[in-house]
DNA sequence: ATTCTGACGTGGG
DNA sequence: CCCCACGCCAGAA
């Protein structure tokens, strides 16, 4: 962690949070906010150590066609599916429907 | 130091 | 419509 480096998960974090309640965004929305639209992977990777950010709702960044590709890395298989589900996310085989409709895109509403 | 993989995205066949 | 390959950056073996 040198000094600005830093600054890019810090902002992916910042962005999550501003994630309104019952929206999902995808990483390369979030990248592309921030100016690395190329490099979609790094904001799954920030995400990774998001564990340690108390408001950053992982479960609401998804993939671009609205699969919930990390639901892996939670502590249960079926714990992001609920998540997003308790916010009025319908969510059916990993795949959330109606995606472009809870799809909230940061450098258009922010 | 080198190689692979990974919570993605886009493009081409 | 489905499958394959490339680019991107960072971390782990």
């Amino acid at each position: 962690m040198t000094t600005d480096n830093t600054n890019f998960f810090q902002k992916v974090y910042e962005v999550a949070k501003r994630i309104p309640y019952g929206r999902v965004t995808s990483y390369g929305a979030i990248a592309k906010y921030l100016g690395a639209a190329r490099s979609a992977r790094m904001v799954g990777w920030a995400m990774n150590g998001s564990h340690n950010m108390p408001d950053v709702p992982a479960h609401r960044v998804v993939n671009k066609i609205g699969l919930l590709t990390g639901k892996h890395h939670f502590d249960g298989t079926t714990l992001m599916q609920q998540l997003l589900e308790s916010e009025g996310i319908e969510v059916i085989d990993n795949q959330i429907v109606n995606f472009e409709k809870h799809f909230w895109d940061p450098g258009k509403e922010l």
